[in-house]
DNA sequence: TATGAATGAGCGTTCATTCAT
DNA sequence: TATGAATGAACGCTCATTCAT
């Protein structure tokens, strides 16, 4: 599953690193510590504490706490999200779904759980995109990307058939990611626990269904 | 109009206010600044430039830095919020729409013109959303109550004449809710420059109308 | 009495100055806010507010917090303790004490009274003497002088008749005061209820009589 | 001798402590700085200053500049003069004095020592307790206990001897660290050269036996 | 490599003092 | 004269960063 590879991806992105125990746990900590208070209230001596090193240690593999931020963030933008996206777009092109509803289907719900599994990066991301647009800007010229190249022959060819409305794939896409952020985020932010993922799953796409057909 | 009063509620609040003109000075100053840079990342020295006063000057109304945030927020929130709630329902009850494209259309298109109005405020408040989930659970809490106290009445008319889908009121407003913010907070995050709202409330309406339908 | 009097005195060098109903405020609420908090932790806000002045008010006569602190000082040490002084030598001389005890009991009795009725100025004094030594040598040779020109032929009257030991008077000095501060400056630092002045002063008395008995 | 243990107890504190040298430093400076000009005259850029560090070493081991003073006072009262009391005590108990005069002797002379010893100590002390009662009072209340429980017995021996007055053991302790204060408190808040102690510890002896004679 | 003491610039805040009204 | 808004230097304190050990 797409899911469970996601949230491995981080977890081995960590043991694939050449980083030490003691460095690891810096990136643990800095994780846990920018979600729950951000960037700017976490500071480098929490750090330290929670990850059980010295100031000093924090330093020697990184050397501004930007870096630590971006250790942690980068896999997520540049790794992490395309991979996911990679192996989400290959599988769902090789699965060689029946329908609309069954793409919709896999997509919501694969999107869902991958939010879900990344809180905590998700929320540090969400927190710097609100404090430095440039984040944002670059998220999405590339997701734009993504819609326009990747996604607009797929919902083409539900077009084609009749199951899908005639509106370019960044509306398209606005109102899935929109429908979607609207579950997720709440719950990202709140600490909400754990939802249905899978009635959530339903719900959702018997709305875009609806709203997306023709 | 609804709208326009939301902005000079503001404007109005500064204006009504004993605050002299420097003490105003402050107050935009920190406006813009919190919402370019963030709270944590703006200073009082930042502050007192941008506003050309002294940093005691600063101190002299407010007597801490987070005293600003409030009283740049707590308008938002305790008057500019539920006023323009007020007025919003108000308007829509006294308003007697003939259906529900026309009840939609004119609260995505209020909402809209309100978001973007008070950009910077409401990118403020996203900020210490995402910063601190206190703030979110108390307006989540209160958003809920609007929705199933407020709305719930006036969906259940158009559930009634067979134009609305038989949902709780609660799930027909986040999806109303995220697409509207689907729009907006892009605009107010990236700094976008104006957009055709007219255009953005027509797509958004068609959208949501097939999404609800029954 | 004496007593009576030195308490007027610092009220009557408010009444006798030319200073305004609000100047006078200042003073007062000085007087309080400097022996209950120290000066160094009272504002010059604080004088205002509790004087009920502006602070532009406060410094309309006094050009610095300073001048404020020896407003309230300097009558105590240039008028008040001379003025004082001077009318307790004089009583004691016309007075004609028949004996020693009879001149130590109305002393003590009158320092007693003194030192309790002039409580905050007492403490203020006290606080700027162990911040400030200056003022403590100021004092101190001031009272040496008193010693040896005025009370000097005094006790040389008591030590003729047998009844005062023939120390010199600086240390006969010394003992008398450190006994009698030994009772006033606890309860001027404690704010120690009103204690009973005659038995304390009785029995006071009866020490020191013996302690200075040849 | 109890003497030369009690100005050893601080530097021995020093010493034993986990502190670095330049926290040691801090310690010294402050010590120096809060008896020359007094805790709220001196900054802790003042202490940074002459303790040779920056300002951010001093509040590396003290949180607040608060921690500063009770890091010096505390073993002052909790430790210092408990201690110095407790061997004061024992040694006066071992001892064995033969009459009142050994005793009080051996007491004045230990006291006037230890006061010397510890100057700046007790100048600190004094400035705080008549800045702030609570001091006092808590200080008050040890020393009662210390009276009426520690000494009372040791009173009451002298007083079946026909050598001490029948007076309650406060009262006597009251006359005994007045005149003793009048001796160390002048030397201590005007730094006057070092004295003559055995002259003083005799003088002051010589006027206390006869006050305290039946 | 890891430590943690040390740094110093900068923070939020206070306050004695000034001055236009 | 009285006001109180305004000032700006200094305060106590924090924290990202450095470096000797």
């Amino acid at each position: 599953m797409a899911l469970n590879n996601v949230e491995s991806l981080f977890a081995a992105s960590l043991q694939d690193s050449d980083l030490s125990a003691k460095q690891k746990a810096v990136l643990r900590a800095s994780l846990t510590l920018f979600a729950d208070k951000g960037y700017d209230r976490t500071s480098t001596a929490d750090i330290a504490r929670l990850a059980g090193v010295s100031e000093g240690t924090v330093y020697k593999r990184f050397k501004t706490k930007r870096d630590i931020f971006e250790a942690i963030t980068t896999p997520f933008v540049d790794q992490v999200l395309p991979t996911a996206a990679g192996e989400f777009f290959k599988e769902i092109s090789t699965a060689g779904f029946p329908d609309f509803r069954s793409l919709l289907t896999f997509a919501v719900h694969d999107r869902i759980v991958f939010g879900l599994a990344n809180r905590r990066e998700l929320k540090i991301f969400v927190q710097e995109i609100v404090a430095d647009p440039q984040m944002f800007n670059a998220l999405a010229a590339r997701a734009s990307q993504l819609f326009t190249k990747g996604l607009a022959p797929l919902f083409k060819q539900f077009q084609d058939t009749g199951e899908l409305v005639q509106w370019d794939a960044i509306r398209i896409g606005r109102y899935i990611i929109s429908t979607v952020l609207g579950y997720v985020l709440p719950s990202v932010i709140a600490r909400t626990p754990e939802q249905n993922v899978d009635q959530a799953t339903q719900e959702i796409v018997e709305f875009l269904l609806k709203g997306l057909h023709p």
